[in-house]
RNA sequence: GCGCCUGUAGCUCAGUGGAUAGAGCGCUUGCCUCCGGAGCAAGAGGUCACAGGUUCGAAUCCUGUCAGGCGCGCCA
């Protein structure tokens, strides 16, 4: 945690003049260290000196440079330096890269842990499709974007676990068996058939419903229907499962909506919520209060006939979500149910929770192309691209790494053709092709006997090249990269992270001979780079990304 | 009509109020006697949608306008 530290630091040295007289006493904010972008302008810098100026009523020159005279520099900051119109500029020393270097390799596949989670229980829900058919590549979006980010979130101190919603209660499952019924007996669509499933899949189901099930002629309709209702849920569910399994997704419970209610949870929750008043009876039905928590209007939680809503349920799962001990609920969410925020917000107050601890993330949605045609989705006519047809095409890695790379925030355009044509210039090749890059050097180090048994009390001599030290700094910010991107609930960061570490090592390689008989003490301090570069790309692709990182390829 | 998201290089996208706005792809030009050329180096390419405002400082924050996406059910 390289920033904090320089933080820490200047924080003291405020205190220092402050105590001296050379400051007046201020109102300390948090001190923002950050990465510089420029080389002139160091390894780090601050603003402090710029933040503090209005209400130290003094010249941010002048603060700077008592700050940067203060600054305790140890053996860790090589320089401080100021800049016009206030900035300090510090450059860490080589012997804290070697440092950092050495703790990379001392601490292995466990780099970059740390504790700015303290143990917080976060429920990660993501993907919770309705089992009425496959997926297709948004629901892949919040599987890579969900365990990317449980990983992630896991990494830096989090107790995180993972759940997948069933939504196998409701209109949706009966019109998924009457549609299956349909097609099995072959009868015509009526008139109006917008809830009825179309396409292969439906299809698929059916055919499989006919040889498992064989002849349903015996029941009436409405048997029939729940009955394939029931094949088709746990068809479907399979097949979603196997998808996900595919992608590299692993959920550690998967609830389904129809035990909640067979349980009585749905009930008990609707009893205690009437006691308290936020679930009150008006016109036959049942109402949570929601617009006196921030909704735009109440909501029906149970119908007229007395049948349950599906917020009926999904209050009930979040209730028992809390009763199981998780302090913050954290939902994954396409951005067309951002409308649901409110309600759901709502429904976590009137259980007397504080609605803070229920957070959802929004992702925008994947749009597919073709031959530079949108594919348009449609579950009716069943005219859609399934995830598995997308992993079959581009691959689980390249898949991974296309729906993780951007923002949440940022619709993805999806190009089948190019993900699969320019996969060998996808920038998931980039940055494994660096790590297969390094495994073949240590491979040719460890028969030329350079490779050290273990990396614990080596030497490491100090850097020569400018690409040595430019490694060497950026593997220095993983921790606080992998913490970031936890915080601010954005894995997208790290394939960002991950490019450039690559692009560092890349530039590392070309410039500088690795092994050499000649140097061998020089041989051993590149070696530990590379070894360092090897642990962190591991670490990022395959502990928190979920992408290969092969030794070969 | 109201709400949320987006608008940055030819294309796809990064960019935690900071200094000269970046990456990949595509384009131009160089670089393999030697550890993996799926690589490296250099170059061209920008009114950060537009207009105001806040600030020492705005792609970033606020207001408005324009454009695109998604919502606004006793569906899930």
């Amino acid at each position: 945690m390289i920033r904090e530290l320089l933080a820490d630091r200047l924080a003291h040295a405020l205190e220092a003049a402050v105590a001296a007289g050379d400051l007046p006493p201020t109102e300390a904010g948090a001190i923002h260290v950050e990465r510089a972008r420029h080389e002139a302008h160091g390894d780090f810098a601050s603003n402090v000196a710029m933040v503090l100026a209005k209400s130290a009523r003094r010249r941010p020159l002048d603060i700077a440079q008592a700050l940067s005279s203060r600054l305790e520099t140890r053996d860790d900051v090589a320089e401080i330096s100021v800049a016009a119109p206030g900035f300090l500029n510090i450059r860490v020393s080589d012997a804290f890269l070697r440092r950092s270097l050495a703790t990379i390799l001392t601490e292995g596949r466990e780099h970059g842990r740390s504790q700015v989670g303290a143990g917080e229980k976060v429920l990660i829900e993501y993907v919770s499709a309705n089992p009425t058919g496959p997926l297709h590549v948004g629901h892949g979006r919040w599987a890579v974007l969900g365990s990317a980010l449980a990983a992630t979130m896991t990494w830096v101190g989090y107790g995180v676990s993972q759940e997948f919603y069933i939504n196998d209660a409701g209109n949706q499952l009966q019109n998924l068996g009457k549609s299956l019924m349909y097609r099995m007996e072959g009868r015509a669509l009526p008139e109006d058939a917008s809830e009825f499933y179309g396409g292969a899949y439906v299809a698929q189901a059916a055919a499989a419903a006919r040889d498992q099930l064989g002849d349903l002629s015996a029941l009436d309709e409405d048997a029939r229907i729940r009955r394939l209702a029931d094949f088709g849920r746990d068809w479907f569910l399979a097949a979603q499962d196997g998808t996900l399994t595919r992608l590299g997704t692993q959920f550690d419970r998967w609830v389904s909506e129809r035990t909640l209610h067979e349980a009585g949870a749905v009930e008990t929750m609707l009893r205690s919520m009437q006691a308290s008043g936020a679930v009150v009876r008006r016109d036959g039905a049942l109402w949570l209060t929601s617009a006196e928590h921030g909704d735009t209007e109440d909501r029906v939680v149970v119908r007229a006939d007395g049948r349950p809503t599906y917020l009926a349920a999904d209050m009930a799962y979040h209730a028992d979500k809390f009763a199981r001990g998780h302090d913050r609920l954290l939902n994954i969410w396409g951005a067309d149910h951002h409308g649901y925020v409110a309600r759901m917000r709502a429904a976590v107050a009137c259980m007397g929770r504080n609605p803070d601890q229920l957070e959802v993330v929004l992702g925008q949605l994947v749009k597919l192309f073709r031959e530079g045609q949108e594919v348009r989705m449609s579950k009716r006519t069943g005219d859609m691209v399934t995830l598995d047809e997308v992993l079959d095409e581009v691959g689980r890695d390249a898949t991974r790494w296309f729906l993780v790379a951007r923002s949440a925030d940022s619709t993805i355009d999806f190009d089948l053709d190019l993900a699969r044509q320019e996969s060998s210039d996808n920038p998931v090749y980039y940055v494994q092709y660096a790590h297969a890059r390094i495994c073949s050097i240590m491979r040719a180090a460890a028969e030329a006997g350079y490779l050290p048994g273990s990396w614990d009390g080596v030497d490491l001599q100090s850097f020569d090249a400018p690409e040595e030290r430019a490694l060497a700094l950026w593997l220095a910010g993983f921790t606080d990269e992998v913490a970031g991107a936890a915080l601010a609930r954005e894995p997208h960061r790290l394939t960002r992270y991950a490019t450039d570490l690559a692009q560092r090592y890349h530039a590392f390689y070309t410039q500088c001979r690795v092994i050499d008989a000649a140097h061998p003490e020089r041989t051993v301090t590149r070696l530990a780079l590379c070894a360092a570069t090897r642990q962190v790309l591991a670490i990022l692709l395959e502990s928190l990304l979920g992408i290969a990182a092969p030794e070969a390829m």
